[in-house]
Parts: structure tokens; sequence; C-alpha cells
RNA sequence: GGGGCCGUAGGGUAGCCUGGUUAUCCUCCCGGCUUGGGGUGCCGGUGACCCGAGUUCAAAUCUCGGCGGCCCCA
């Protein structure tokens, strides 16, 4: 019996279509604000934004300072540094004009805030012992993006930006700030049961500006693989370009070195991709905008009695401090847990005369949807978080082990581009331009970059021979890309 | 950069080729009854031809322009 229902979900198997179609049905955003790449955050949404940035700033707190920096950056500026203009300058939004006037100076919309931040570090920054410097902010950034835009993956307005910027003494010190955000990114998606990738990306492909980039990629259903965090180390470049340096105990006067580090609502996309299923989203307890739903199942004549141990459900929740709802409205209870398995909730608790009757209820968890029994004293605090646990634990072994079928091992180009497109192909590759490139066009996807924290369950040696020159190389990651 | 397709209620659609009645159907939404442990059923209701110009007795339909969206190729 096929459920023709319009507002069921394209299977996942689908994967752009039931995306496309989650991000609204769940309202998540909406997609109809009439400017390409612009979207509208949804309450619902936003909800969901603000508890996992609620997490980012928990953990960003314990060693930056927040802070805020302007979203206009003059054209003098901006133009200062000559690869990170470069990278940008095809995807710059401006502004020319005030009212009538045409000014003097453009003033770029900020893609990013390193020529924003730099020219006043500049200023905070004299002696060694103003350093470190360490602040975030999380900010919209624009970027006029010309090719496929999709809410939340690619925006001309990120709206949800959280950029870290530190300064040292030192480029050892700054790749200390490298080794400590690579820890901080790791927890983040750890707390979000989204498994990773941690890659240097090569030297064609590295930030505009950077020494070098180090990348969080996740691998999406459809076998492509999202960037979802960046960290960069700058070295001294900007410091030089910016002028921002510190006097020494000693008196000398040296130039900084500096890093910078982003993650944006990508870490949305890919918590809604790599968990959600045919009937909607999956999310942790921690972040579901609603985390318990009491569903009341009402027989003609016993209403009173499930109503009142709903209530009394309900009351013991809200005094824990969860974010739960008792769904009483005037539906059957089925149409009710498709709706709500749809928007994510994590908990949902069912009552009827039958559990009125033996002080129990019925409780399933979003992701494994199994129903149990259990006796109304057993629902404390102590439970509902132990069982909060078990349901990420479960959630990060299935991920994982989706991501590890979409990642393969190739020690010839014959068969990868076959793969490529699927998923991930892991090929030792040497750092030289050429045979990257040339492994790209063979295998018709990108060079992520070399594999920088190989994880335990990838059983390859890290060193091999290239497999285009066959000189020494290095475990890389070839794919598609969102 | 080059090429193609499409704009009809909140969402999805038929009608357009061949101009002509009260613009089709599903869903959502509102009201009523019924029902209630995995998407109840029935009855009733609100709501739409992207914008502008042109052709014509008559335009959702044909022509031109604008705006918006989608796809393919480099």
């Amino acid at each position: 019996m096929v459920q023709d229902k319009s507002e069921s979900l394209p299977s996942k198997e689908n994967f752009s279509e039931w995306y496309h179609e989650l991000i609204q049905q769940a309202e998540i955003m909406d997609i109809r604000y009439p400017v390409k790449g612009l979207y509208v955050w949804y309450p619902f949404g936003f909800k969901l934004r603000q508890l996992v940035y609620g997490k980012l700033r928990e953990i960003m707190d314990r060693d930056h300072d927040e802070v805020y920096f302007p979203a206009l950056i003059p054209e003098t500026e901006l133009g200062k540094e000559g690869e990170h203009i470069k990278g940008f300058e095809n995807e710059v939004y401006w502004v020319t004009h005030g009212g009538l006037t045409r000014l003097d100076v453009k003033l770029a919309l900020r893609p990013t805030s390193e020529t924003a931040m730099y020219p006043v570090f500049k200023l905070w920054v004299r002696s060694h012992a103003d350093l470190p410097l360490k602040v975030y902010q999380i900010v919209n950034t624009f970027r006029y993006e010309t090719k496929h835009t999709r809410p939340l993956i690619r925006l001309r307005e990120i709206t949800s930006f959280k950029e870290a910027h530190t300064v040292h003494r030192t480029f050892e010190e700054a790749e200390e700030q490298i080794r400590k955000a690579i820890g901080y990114y790791k927890e983040f998606y750890d707390f979000l049961a989204i498994p990773y990738l941690v890659i240097r990306r090569p030297e064609w492909d590295k930030f505009p500006g950077a020494a070098y980039t180090i990348a969080f990629d996740t691998v999406m259903p459809d076998g492509r693989t999202m960037q979802i965090g960046t960290v960069h180390h700058l070295g001294n470049n900007f410091a030089k370009t910016f002028g921002i340096m510190f006097e020494k105990p000693d008196g000398e006067r040296e130039f900084a070195h500096q890093t910078c580090y982003g993650i944006s609502e990508r870490c949305i996309a890919a918590l809604i991709s790599i968990h959600g299923d045919d009937l909607g989203l999956v999310l942790p307890f921690e972040v579901s905008p609603i985390q318990v739903v009491i569903i009341p199942v009402l027989y003609k004549g016993k209403e009173e009695g499930v109503l009142k141990l709903c209530g009394e459900i309900l009351d013991r929740l809200k005094g824990y401090g969860y974010r739960v709802l008792l769904d009483d409205s005037d539906e059957r209870p089925g149409a009710k847990y498709y709706r709500w398995e749809l928007k994510g909730v994590a908990m949902r608790i069912e009552v009827g005369p039958r559990e009125v009757e033996e002080n129990t209820a019925v409780i399933s968890f979003r992701d494994e949807r199994k129903k149990f029994k259990v006796s109304i004293d057993e629902i404390t605090k102590e439970k509902i978080e132990e069982w909060a646990a078990e349901m990420k634990k479960r959630m990060i072994n299935v991920a994982l082990e989706k991501m590890k079928e979409k990642i393969r091992y190739f020690d010839d180009i014959a068969s990868i581009s076959e793969w490529v497109g699927k998923g991930v192909a892991l090929v030792h590759l040497c750092s030289s331009i050429d045979c990257g490139k040339a492994l790209e066009e063979e295998a018709g996807g990108d060079v992520l970059g070399r594999i920088e924290e190989l994880p335990d369950w990838i059983d390859v040696e890290y060193e091999g021979s290239c497999v285009i020159c066959g000189g020494k190389g290095y475990l890389n990651a070839v794919a598609k890309t969102y």
C-alpha cells in the first residue's frame, strides 16, 4: 500500500530532493525570499541554530573573547593583501553609493573579516604583553555565488559565520593554537555526532593568503564531501601587510603570527543530512528544539485520566528543565507521531487509558523508533540523561558506519573515476601540483588534500608511492564536493 | 562565458500548441459532524493566471520587454 501523501518526503536515496523538501517541511528555512541565495530562518530552524551555536559559543568562550567588527570593509583595506583579494574578487558585493552620492572609496560587504579586523589589530597589538590575542565573532558574510545555491550549503549571505582570529608571538605558538582549534572543532562535531575527516588542503586550495589550511570534511549521503570547518595558519603574511608588530622584552620589534578558523551554518546542513531519514529530522537530544513530546491517546469518556497523567509528566519534565511539549491538539495519535518525527523530536511519550491504569508510559526514541513501556516513577532526570547519551552513541555509530562505507582506498588510478561521485577515494599522492591536477583530471573530482589525522578505522599505510608519478606520497582524499 | 526550459491559490498541478462558459485536481488552511494505540471519513468554505506594453471584439493562452526561478555545457 503506497502512501501518496503530499506532505511525505521523497526518499533519502534521492538526497538532493529530500534535502530540499525537508528544509521546508521541517520549517528550518523558508526558501521563498525573492533573492537568489538568500533564505529566511523559520522560528523552528532558528531555535535549532541557537542550540547548536550555543554549544559552539560555549567551546569558544573558554579560550577567546567575543567581539563584533563592521560588515563594511573599505576597498583600500580589502585589497591590501594580494593573494587574499585575488581569492575573493569575483564574489565580493560592493556598496558604491550613499543615497544618490557615489562613494569615493567603495565599501565591500565582508566576504570574511580578516581585512576588517587586522587594521585594528595593528592598533591593539603593541607589546608582547598584548599577546596572544584571541577573539571570535558570529556574523553574516556575503559572497556572490554564481553556481547552484542551496539553503545552508551554498549561500550568498552566510548568516552564521563563526570566525575566530588569533595573534601570537611566533610561528610555533600560532601552530600550537592550530592544534587547539582542531581540538575545539572535534569536540563540537563529536557533540553533534557528525563524523569527519581532518585534511590538509593542497597548496592550490588553501585559504588565500594562508601558510596552510586544515579542513574538516564530512561525507554526505550522496557520496559528495562537504567542508564543514577550516583552520588556517596565516604565518606572518597578513601581519606584514597590515603592520601588526609587537615589541619584545629586549626592545626589538617583530611581526606577529596569526591564525584564523571558521565554521558556518553548514554545520546545521551536516546535522540534518547526516542523521535525517525518510521520515525527517533526527537530532541529538541536546539540540532538539523540542526534546520530548507527550502524546495523549484519547478515548471517549476516558479523556480526564489520560490528560491528568500527561499533565503530571509535563510538569515533571519541565521541572527538570527540558524543552517539552504536550500535543493535546484534536488529531489522531498517528498523525502526531509523523508530525513530530518530521521535526526530529528526540523522545516521545505516549499515554493512553491502559497506561493510566498501570501508571506507566510508552517511550520511543526518534533514531530507533522502537516502543517500550516504563513505570512513571522510572522517568527521572538521571534516566532521561542516560537514554539521551545512549541515543547519541547510537547516532555516532550509525553515522560513522555510513561514512566508512563511502571511503575506499585505491592503489591504481584505473577505477577511481567510477567511484568518485559515489564516495571518497583514498590514494597515495605526492605534493606536486602537476600530479594533483593530473589526478583530479583522471578521477573527475577534487583533491581534498593529505589526511592530517589518520583515524584508526582507516587501515592503509600513511606513506606510499604517488599514484601518478611513483614518487614519495602520502594518503590523500579525492571526491566530488559541495 | 555559451545554450535550453519554466513562472497559474501557502505548496504541488491541469488548461496554453488550436485565444471564447463560473480556470482543473490534490494538499495546506478555516468551520461542522464523525473518529481516536502509526497519516479517520463525510459535508461546507477562503484562496491563483509574475509585471508592463502590444495584437485582438476577446489574452492564463499569441508577440515583445522586464523581473524571478531551474537545468545543461565550458
